[in-house]
DNA sequence: CTGAAAGCGCTTACAG
DNA sequence: CTGAAAGCGCTTACAG
């Protein structure tokens, strides 16, 4: 039995009112027979506890369903258990595996994740983290290397570990997980002109920093070719989506009749392409291949399946947090960057 | 300038070395010239404080960037500004729309959001509850009604206001937020026999709760009809997913060649069962009809366009956050159940 | 290996 | 409308 059950849920008659009404460790500690200190190391299992007492606080706190209060070690020790992720989009399906892969990490060390979404807003972002920095947490992962430098003093004034995730920094010191957006771009451009296309456009919404590297890398391989003409950039400030790339698509072929290859930003986009050509019959990749970037769920299963570019999603979050471990553990000797590459996916559209 | 600059970002030698670095509410009160109770009380915007004062205190404070402590806070008033929230999963989108709005609703009131992921598994669940206890949240808000007697009765002894997403209950003041699944079976159901269907099945992957209702109401309105045979119902434990969906497409109709309509029971099946039946050259619906659940953004896009149920999860996020909020302001007058309803979205594939 | 004392930074409850 | 005292439930730093 436990004392809760004879005390009644609002606490016994010594307890104030200002009480939780849950067991504290003074209690735990007294029916362990050891002092609060000591039943405090115990459940940390921090320093040296006799393996017998131990054992006694172990058992007293499975007995009285004792969960140390959060808020008075945090008060204590200057420091949470939380980490704060801030991500730029919720609604992106891309962030969720990161974020997921994170958790995976991250909630079996008793570590609380706390979510920021920062809606592509430096500025935003930057409420976020004097926000979370009030809750003193263990460390920080970032997303892109786009911090306001209001964002970047705070957070080296605070000395709390941070990890940028999904682009690399050559900055010193700046710990980075990622791959080359830049390199990606590249990729696809290459890929297009290995297809025999010569007459390429690349289509974006709401251009973030990183698709607009990708677009970049796409553009620097079409320069170095003499014989092909220079890519259609076709860029809208719209928050991308399925609908929206339909519209593009069909935009782009009206300006430009004679575009053989497109180079969508995201999968979202270039789905919506496809479907709106298999409505309007027209052919893929017959008259006009189409590559996406993410290679969402989806695009391997689409008719025609979509060529993309595979993105290490999960495990640039999986291996962010365990950067981040390793860093709030004091261990940062190794490589600040993490290259952790992508994959071009060639499917039926290209 | 503030004194941080002077002093350096781990303080000045008055401050021990446990201290957090950053300006206390006590430095606040001192320099606005007043008492912690009365720069507390004014930063809360709570009981009365001279509106002189509280201005010198709302000044001082952003001269110091100062953001009070909230484990310190928490501790002292035995609450956080927590919100707890609960879902299945992070990776499908329905519950994404609705998390955001959960957001849009708490956090310009000051209130953190903690999100757990508990897969589907009430013991997980169970877990979570009972972690997220200990931080003291101001409420929570619950997914479905499949809660371990042992979540229940922690919740009930907590005293924290709970809100139940997504699902309908009868229960005694039981705050909900949803629509009837069952109904919604139901009307697909309807729908396809209107369509002239009469040999239907209902298609399944890792059945939670809610997707067994449905499957329940859309049997219910067939057993009702003498001329119809009972419908086929296919359901296998993986998660659910695109590819899922066209494989057991073709199994179903490999087994039962005569189908001439099913119902998903979500979108993500039905779309991966129209790319297959693309690929195969199966007419939708001349041969077979497909209805989907959740409307997808991507189930208006393709061809042909996905028949679905179209659900108000961003809705139910915002009513479930706006009833909790209410709740915790101690205004519980309102009728316990919001049924925020469904509707059937008629396209090309039924 | 163990513990008594002090304190983390706030808010509550009580006085005035 | 304002404040001095006490205390929330832990951990730190020191001593033994």
């Amino acid at each position: 039995m436990s004392p809760r059950s004879s005390d009644g849920p609002s606490g016994g008659s010594s307890r104030g009112s200002r009480a939780s009404g849950r067991p504290t460790l003074a209690e735990l500690a007294r029916i362990a027979g050891v002092s609060p200190i000591t039943a405090s190391r115990a459940l940390r299992g921090v320093a040296s506890v006799d393996p017998d007492l131990a054992r006694r606080v172990r058992e007293a706190a499975a007995a009285l369903n004792y969960v140390a209060n959060p808020a008075a070690r945090t008060l204590a020790s200057a420091h949470s258990d939380a980490v704060a992720v801030l991500i730029p989009s919720l609604s992106n399906l891309l962030f969720i595996d990161t974020l997921e892969a994170i958790h995976d990490v991250l909630m079996p060390r008793g570590l609380e994740v706390l979510i920021g979404n920062f809606h592509y807003s430096p500025e935003e972002e930057e409420k976020l983290v004097r926000n979370y920095l009030a809750y003193q947490p263990r460390g920080i992962l970032l997303t892109g290397l786009e911090q306001t430098p209001a964002t970047r003093s705070l957070l080296k004034a605070s000395g709390i570990p941070v990890v940028y995730m999904m682009e690399l920094s050559r900055e010193a010191g700046l710990h980075c997980v990622g791959f080359s957006q830049e390199e990606s771009g590249a990729a696809v451009a290459r890929h297009l002109l290995a297809r025999g296309r010569r007459h390429l456009a690349y289509v974006a919404a709401q251009l973030d920093p990183r698709a607009l590297e990708r677009g970049l890398g796409f553009q620097r391989v079409l320069a170095a070719e003499r014989e092909v003409r220079p890519p259609v950039w076709l860029s809208v400030p719209e928050p991308s989506s399925v609908a929206l790339g339909g519209e593009l698509f069909v935009r782009l072929l009206e300006a430009y009749p004679d575009i053989d290859g497109i180079f969508f930003c995201n999968d979202d986009l270039a789905q919506g392409a496809i479907f709106e050509a298999t409505r309007r019959q027209v052919p893929i990749p017959g008259r006009v291949a189409v590559v996406g970037f993410n290679d969402l769920p989806l695009s391997a299963h689409m008719a025609p399946r979509l060529t993309s570019i595979r993105t290490p999603r999960a495990k640039v979050g999986e291996a962010a947090a365990r950067r981040l471990v390793a860093l709030m553990e004091g261990d940062c000797r190794a490589e600040p960057a993490i290259d952790l590459g992508f994959e071009l996916v060639e499917r039926e559209s290209s």
